[in-house]
DNA sequence: ACCTATTGATAAGG
DNA sequence: TCCTTATCAATAGGT
């Protein structure tokens, strides 16, 4: 440089330096400029001052364009970008879909817990009626099968235990003979399964409603 | 420069103007750190080659960082990176609960209509049915005091449909005479009311349930 | 903002 | 891509 070069480290006098900054930027950006005249190259320049003041120059096309393509050209720029507002879109139709539903689940829920506050018309009460009264019969159906299923587990474990019984019975009967044990087994049938019962009639009670 | 100026206007033999943008390139590259050094500037270049290649220079802190001040200097730039963001954010915030909202709601329903696969057990679908008949209790009390609303509302107008009768039956007495019209009206105590009485009886059907 | 001595950048060639 | 070197451009310090 002239009359002196200068040491490269921040230059301490505010005047100095800020008329350092002025030259020195205004070359950086004439050099700029003509690299991407000479070179053909899309070069863009941000200078922010110490005070926060902002410089800027883009050679061939705008600053934006000039970040934007620098956002698709790093990697994963993309998921800044462009897949952010791929992103931003699938969420708010996924809360479209999302509030849709809940509006027509609520429609109804919402009445009947916030104590009927006259939001439902006659019409749309019947309706939510004979709705919530088929809801309760597939509910009462539903459980009425799984009871069913139950019923049938515990008769299979009647028939494994009953032979089980009877097998005991009959070891008992050979080690101890006939005459000494048979008067203890008269009153129960089955005595090994008492707990396990179920009186047709009590399932046929659960069938209806 | 050495052994000759050039004009300012792209080189047009390619091996040349490949030289001139490597060591301009790297001129500019170091006037920039040097500005921000000296000058305590912050400062970003981006250069695209003729061919796309893109070489980048951000002088204290990053280029992502850089471009997000310029964002931010720039007018509405928060629109575009920091609001993108935060509304990202709140999307999926608002999800989330919605989510929630349809598990609770829809924990039995999608099991009702779904016609019971046996993702409840008996009792969550005990707690359902339960659940189904209060809101049945609830939804039929709501429709009752609507058709009670309305029946006053119905008493109402008959009283004053009936003082209007009244009062037109005796107009006509005083026009045609008594002898002329009495005959008429003897069937029917009110007879302009006849398609809104509501009997005692039907009401009470009503309220039972 | 301008001037100009001096330094730094670089075109051309190897 | 790097080195050399003769130029020319940029600029530090002063006005």
């Amino acid at each position: 440089m002239a009359r002196g070069k200068i040491q490269m480290k921040r230059i301490e006098n505010p005047v100095y330096r800020q008329v350092t900054f002025c030259k020195r930027r205004a070359g950086l950006l004439k050099k700029a400029k003509e690299l991407s005249l000479l070179c053909d190259a899309e070069i863009g320049v941000l200078i922010f001052s110490a005070h926060g003041k902002l410089y800027e120059q883009a050679s061939k096309g705008t600053m934006q364009g000039l970040i934007e393509r620098y956002m698709k050209s790093i990697r994963a720029a993309q998921a800044e970008q462009v897949i952010k507002d791929e992103e931003v879109e699938d969420l708010k139709d996924e809360i479209s879909k999302l509030k849709l539903e809940i509006d027509v689940l609520q429609k109804g829920i919402r009445f009947i817990y916030g104590g009927g506050n006259g939001s439902m018309s006659l019409d749309e009460m019947n309706f939510l009626e004979k709705r919530l009264e088929l809801w309760m019969c597939h509910v009462r159906s539903a459980k009425m099968d799984i009871m069913f299923q139950e019923i049938q587990l515990l008769k299979n474990k009647e028939g494994i235990l009953k032979a089980a019984n009877e097998y005991l019975q009959d070891k008992m009967d050979e080690q101890y003979g006939i005459d000494n044990m048979a008067p203890m087994l008269t009153n129960a049938e089955y005595p090994l399964m008492s707990n396990n019962q179920f009186p047709l009639t009590i399932q046929n009670e659960i069938y209806q409603f």
